[in-house]
DNA sequence: CACCTCTTTGTAATCGTTTACATTTTTATA
DNA sequence: TATAAAAATGTAAACGATTACAAAGAGGTG
């Protein structure tokens, strides 16, 4: 493979020429132009970014880290960096956490020794020690789809417990007393810790006692909406009623319901989180607390880019999110029985 | 940034020895590795996989470039290449190429530049010119879902014609005769061409006679779905049923004919492609043709991983995929009008 | 044409590792 | 204990670009 050098000798100038005819063309006569261009097509000059990368210390690569790429809602977001990221001649190195601190760890390392120029990670645990420990280092880091409003860290994402409350908020509204929610573990995921403690506020702001037997934390896949609807309605007082953390969930409970004999939306309310789009086109179609996760993710990457430029002070910015009303939410009926 | 230098000064032996002590640890002395890692803690050392990479023109990244992250079958797949390459201490960086060639060239072109070590490609044009260059170089790299059975491509996918004439028996069992498809477009996915042509010969075998109003070709996404089934329920003679070629147009499609007031299955039977999980969550649940996304994943890393290393001759490799009835298929009644 | 300024080009060090080869140290054996 | 063999360590060049600084060339002016 042919290098700067050998481009250098063939077109009779020096290697710095070369590179300025790569990377700012307007600097050299345009004759001598002609002649390095010439000399790179002659011997199949292929630009080494790996090397330019070494001696410039930027990589132009950024790490991505999702819990899992699997969910409609973290590509869609990822898409949105992606094409921010592509504008700006930034390429995206992807990384599933599945949700699991050490996995998360591992990745941040990784991509820290491959020198990433940022990352941007939904992180399991907002407070984990390998997130300060970028902190420390003045690293450029963005979180998305947090709830962070201020603070050290740069954050992009919406307002969980607002989201929650507003779910929740609807299902009262519907008249329904009894509750649900089936939740992504607290520990794992602050988003849902934070939706849960709106929906906490609003059932308690409409004078309806807390029920822990309504809340159930599972993995956050469609298979633990399934289960997770099922043992509710193993209850002698089931709820009429129930608020999934998010969309996956959601669809897994609508499902699951479906399964044990429910008639939906009659049997059993159900309203997600997220706002992917897939929730529109199943039956009953979700009721949804729709955040903007294209845009998240554009915006988490612009933040990343401020910051990768000026290292600029942390910036948190909250979007906002749509309570998208459809079939699988209805008025609360007495059940005839 | 410390580098191995001020770790070897500071321990007191040489670079080598430290770049022994990280990437071969047993070959150096146990009292000898312990005065290195106390002098790496020591000045808090972070190893920079980057000027390694320049040294060893291994970057130890593979490029990934799908169509888009955002379909569920490929978010899987790409599950399975990152599982498997980072069990291997490989990275993936990702593009999308939105089904367009231009992306897709460009993202070729930049990975190259970045010094990837191997591409996995779902390509739009298994022919083009981005993708003959590779070849001349003898560039590692495999496509994935796709139809090739043979030649100079190393290949991961199922047997494309084969898995479209089987949904269409599906449906001609069922007692189906007028059958419409509803395809991604040819000029940028061979995958749905192959399928398509299975179809006609199923129909052929089955002494129906192919209407090429019958066949509608659409962007891969919900939407086309959904606006394709509008058509055909325009059309004087209506199909019974459908063959979508993949999932996500299937979805589209249920979510369409509900809005034209068409009961299903009753009214219209409707098959996918891809087996995406959700499918089998929706209502009616989707009858589809499940190819096995997450292994194919895998084991396309692990074809290109070979060509990694011994930069074999090119292997293709055809997986077996299952059909899946559901419910959204049924027996043909003739319509009572 | 001499002089100055501005543009274009060249020189050579540098980035942080790896690694072939040379040298030293340790171990085993007679 | 001498010596050969094996193991551990060191030396220094190399990878392919960028870039500060120096040098040369072009162009303009009086």
């Amino acid at each position: 493979m042919s290098t700067i050098h050998d481009v250098a000798k063939l077109a009779g100038v020096s290697t710095a020429t070369v590179s300025r005819v790569i990377n700012s063309p307007d600097k050299v006569r345009s004759i001598t132009r002609g002649k390095v261009q010439q000399a790179m097509e002659m011997c199949r000059y292929k630009y080494n970014a790996l090397a330019r990368g070494f001696v410039t210390k930027k990589s132009n690569t950024i790490g991505l880290i999702v819990p899992n790429i699997n969910n409609p809602v973290f590509a869609e977001s990822t898409l949105g960096i992606q094409d921010y990221a592509s504008q700006h001649n930034i390429q995206v190195i992807l990384g599933n956490s599945y949700y699991q601190q050490d996995l998360e760890a591992g990745l941040i390392n990784t991509f820290l020794e491959k020198q990433v120029d940022g990352l941007i990670i939904t992180t399991a645990n907002p407070k984990g020690g390998q997130i300060k420990s970028l902190l420390d280092d003045q690293f450029p880091f963005v979180q998305l789809y947090s709830t962070i409003k201020k603070g050290p860290v740069s954050a992009v994402g919406i307002d969980n417990y607002k989201g929650g409350y507003e779910a929740t908020l609807h299902l009262v509204e519907l008249g329904h007393r009894r509750i649900g929610m089936i939740a992504g573990r607290f520990n794992v995921s602050d988003r849902s810790f934070h939706r849960w403690h709106g929906y906490k506020k609003c059932l308690r702001d409409n004078d309806i006692s807390y029920d822990s037997s309504l809340l159930l934390q599972t993995d956050y896949a469609l298979s633990g909406g399934r289960e997770c609807v099922k043992q509710f309605m193993g209850l002698k007082k089931r709820p009429s009623a129930i608020f999934c953390s998010n969309d996956y969930l959601a669809l897994g409970a609508i499902k699951g319901a479906r399964e044990i004999g429910l008639v939906l939306p009659q049997d059993l309310s159900i309203i997600g989180f997220d706002g992917i789009q897939i929730a529109s086109y199943v039956t009953p179609s979700l009721t949804t607390i729709q955040q903007p996760a294209y845009e998240m993710g554009k915006i988490g990457a612009d933040v990343l880019f401020q910051q990768m430029a000026d290292g600029n002070k942390p910036v948190q910015k909250m979007l906002d999110f749509k309570l998208i009303t459809r079939e699988s939410t209805v008025q609360y009926k007495v059940p005839n029985k």
